[in-house]
DNA sequence: GATTAGGCTTCG
């Protein structure tokens, strides 16, 4: 290192790396000797401003000033840096400051100095491998050791949309995306950080080093990061950031009023008042101004369909096989549905399994794929993980009872699409603080639950019908779904009395039985639906298309629609079919008519119109606080049937004859009926005088595999 | 010393 600097604690440095080289007074300097593996030191009584030489070398002078003991005199020297090495120095060096200068060589000066004795003048320059050590107060507030800290920098910092490709720069930002460093399929780890700044530009800026602490210690949307010599380059017609030689990055919590404390793998960086300033005015912005969509999620908080990023601990691991990785970890909280179990006795397992039975329906099985399994095997057991975009999906096992066979399934699946990854949590880290605490609580509870031997297995106890059932099972019991939500899973759940006394429209999301259903053939609920114009229509015998299809003939076309500007109308009439009169428009250019080859014709639609196959139902939906009717119109995606292909399947009639018993099980209590996850919106209908409101199921379907 | 990837979900 060129430059380097040296903390100091009450005046002792924290790391001496001068100790292996030979120091030497400033009198005993000769110019034109071999000064390889010796060192000088001083305190620094002036500096320069950089300059630059006709040969566009960037010069920083500076006098040093020594004193040999408390009783001699104060020797005073030049020092010159020379290119790169003099500017780094320059953002660095403080007049008082005490430096030290290895590998360099000593000239003659031609000036001379006032007592007319002839000057020697020390030069450095990064080519000459020399280094310049700079010791400086430790600042405090800051726990980490190796840390040194500067006291004032000389850092610019350009704003985001005035970056130019070519251009070196000091960056600071909110981030709005990350991946989190993997292995690139060259020689380094690749990380992807996109900033965002208060002059409204975007910036993806790409990481390479094969040092995986050298990356950017990004965990979460909405950190702060600083970056240091970042070239600009065009990618795609956009400005994009990539470590230069050199990069630096310093990470910030982006929380208001959170500790502002630096992450970084570097030993030595710069920290100021500046900084601290930057961090608070960049977290006040993005509070104000940009919406971080927080997809950090609580176990108990999940979907059965979802991409989240989930703060837990690492309770166990085992490989799979080529293809899988089992990770079994917790958040201390439990999952709306019971996990799935991987089956581990074939296995070698490690983690302490004896805790992980103990802690049973609080822990989860993530199975990770591809490039994530080689950072799953290194994963310490007891450590603590973010996981990001992480996916759940709901299934159903196959069991006799349909109610007990929801499960939930966690996917890490390959690529690094939308920042899929792993990432170790440092202990200090806040989010593993709220986290160890929530572990601990569970962990208690979970003791005295299986000391009071209420402990449920997922596996065998649900549901019960029976009146006696304990707390928890009703709970979980409420939480089943047999639908599930395609979209919206953020809203929260509207009781049914609730929504009877709001007014229309709105959209609603409830967790409701379906107490009954009309009609209750299946021929019935098959109608054909005009797209155009929103009527509903009986499915035709084949027998009567003909009549349908002679009706729709015989119609005249429309007259109001000929001659309009754009084009000139003819009415031609045909030769057979009865004389059917079928309308032409011959489109116009500029007012013109274009010659035949060139005009565009169009023919009026000949009397049809394509329906749509669909399912029409009403819903009698209860929740306990109150009933009401929705509509189901469903072209395919509520029970996943194709609605035009069902009058002639056989073994489609069936399976949607086992989904309605499923989800409205005939000769049962309401009780032991699944609940369902549903949409609603409400619409105003007018009936003559009187008026009344509707509620439609829309972006709702069947669960998976329970059809 | 160049290369890696260059946000934009798998399908297990």
């Amino acid at each position: 290192m060129p430059l380097e600097l040296i903390k100091e604690v009450n005046g002792v440095p924290q790391v001496e790396p001068l100790t292996k080289l030979q120091k030497v007074h400033f009198r005993s300097l000769q110019p034109g000797c071999d000064y390889s593996g010796k060192y000088v030191q001083g305190k620094l009584s002036h500096i320069s401003s950089l300059t630059y030489g006709g040969n566009r070398i960037a010069t920083l002078n500076v006098g040093l000033q020594e004193q040999e003991n408390s009783n001699s005199d104060i020797n005073t020297i030049n020092v010159s840096f020379f290119g790169k090495l003099a500017k780094d120095c320059a953002k660095v060096f403080y007049k008082g400051d005490t430096i030290a200068v290895a590998e360099f060589i000593v000239l003659s000066s031609s000036s001379t100095s006032r007592d007319g004795e002839h000057c020697l003048v020390l030069k450095a320059f990064e080519d000459l491998q020399s280094t310049v050590y700079v010791y400086v107060k430790s600042v405090r507030g800051f726990s980490t050791q190796s840390v040194s800290l500067v006291p004032a920098s000389h850092y610019a910092y350009t704003p985001l949309n005035k970056l130019k490709a070519g251009m070196i720069v000091n960056v600071y930002g909110v981030v709005k995306f990350f991946k989190p460093p993997y292995l690139s399929r060259g020689t380094d780890y690749c990380s992807v950080v996109t900033i965002v700044d208060p002059s409204d530009a975007k910036l993806t800026c790409l990481l390479f080093s094969g040092n995986y602490e050298a990356h950017p210690m990004v965990y979460k949307n909405g950190d702060i990061v600083r970056f240091h010599r970042l070239k600009i380059q065009i990618y795609k017609n956009e400005t994009q950031g990539i470590n230069s030689s050199g990069f630096a990055s310093v990470t910030f919590e982006g929380t208001v009023g959170a500790p502002i404390t630096p992450r970084t793998s570097n030993k030595c960086f710069n920290f100021t008042t500046e900084d601290h300033k930057m961090v608070e005015t960049l977290r006040a912005w993005a509070s104000s101004n940009i919406l971080l969509s927080s997809t950090l999620v609580k176990l108990c908080d999940i979907q059965p369909m979802q991409y989240f990023d989930l703060t837990c601990q690492l309770l166990g691991k085992a490989e799979v096989d080529g293809a899988s990785f089992l990770l079994k970890v917790w958040d201390g909280t439990r999952t709306p549905f019971p996990s799935w179990r991987v089956l581990i006795q074939d296995l070698v397992f490690h983690g302490d399994l004896s805790d992980i039975q103990r802690l049973q329906n609080l822990t989860v099985d993530i199975l990770v794929y591809d490039n994530h399994i080689q950072v799953a095997k290194s994963l310490k057991v007891g450590s603590f993980l973010r996981i990001y975009s992480l996916h759940t999906k709901l299934q159903s096992l196959n069991s006799e009872n349909r109610a007990t066979s929801l499960a939930l399934e966690f996917h890490l699946h390959g690529g690094t699409s939308y920042g899929r990854g792993i990432r170790v949590l440092p202990e200090n880290n806040s989010d593993v603080d709220h986290l160890k605490k929530a572990l601990e609580c569970a962990s208690l509870t979970a003791n005295q639950c299986s000391d009071d031997t209420c402990q449920l297995d997922y596996e065998d106890s649900f549901p019960s019908s029976s009146g006696s059932v304990s707390i928890y099972e009703e709970e979980r019991c409420q939480q089943l779904s047999a639908t599930i939500l395609t979209d919206h899973q953020y809203l929260k759940n509207s009781q049914l009395c609730t929504i009877l006394k709001q007014k229309a429209p709105q959209q609603f999301r409830i967790r409701a039985k379906l107490r009954s259903y009309k009609p209750r053939s299946l021929f019935q609920s098959v109608k054909l639906r005009c797209p155009k114009c929103h009527s509903l229509q009986e499915v035709p015998f084949e027998g009567d298309l003909d009549i349908i299809l002679q009706k729709g003939a015989a119609k005249t076309p429309n007259t109001k629609l000929q001659n309009a500007s754009l084009y000139e109308s003819k009415i031609w009439t045909t030769k057979y079919q009865g004389g059917r009169k079928v309308a032409i428009h011959f489109v116009k250019n500029n007012g013109n008519l274009p010659l035949s080859n060139d005009c565009l014709i169009l023919v009026e639609v000949l009397g049809i119109v394509p329906l749509q196959h669909v399912f029409v139902m009403t819903f009698t939906l209860d929740d306990g606080t109150g009933v009401l009717d929705a509509y189901l119109m469903d072209t395919g995606e509520f029970f996943h049937i194709a609605p035009s292909e069902i009058l002639n399947s056989d073994d489609l009639q069936q399976s949607m004859d086992t989904t309605m018993d499923m989800l409205c099980p005939p000769g049962t209590k309401i009780d032991a009926y699944p609940w369902l996850e549903c949409f609603i919106k409400s619409y105003n209908v007018t009936n003559g005088t009187e008026q009344r409101i509707c509620y439609q199921i829309f972006d709702t379907t069947v669960a998976d595999d329970l059809t």
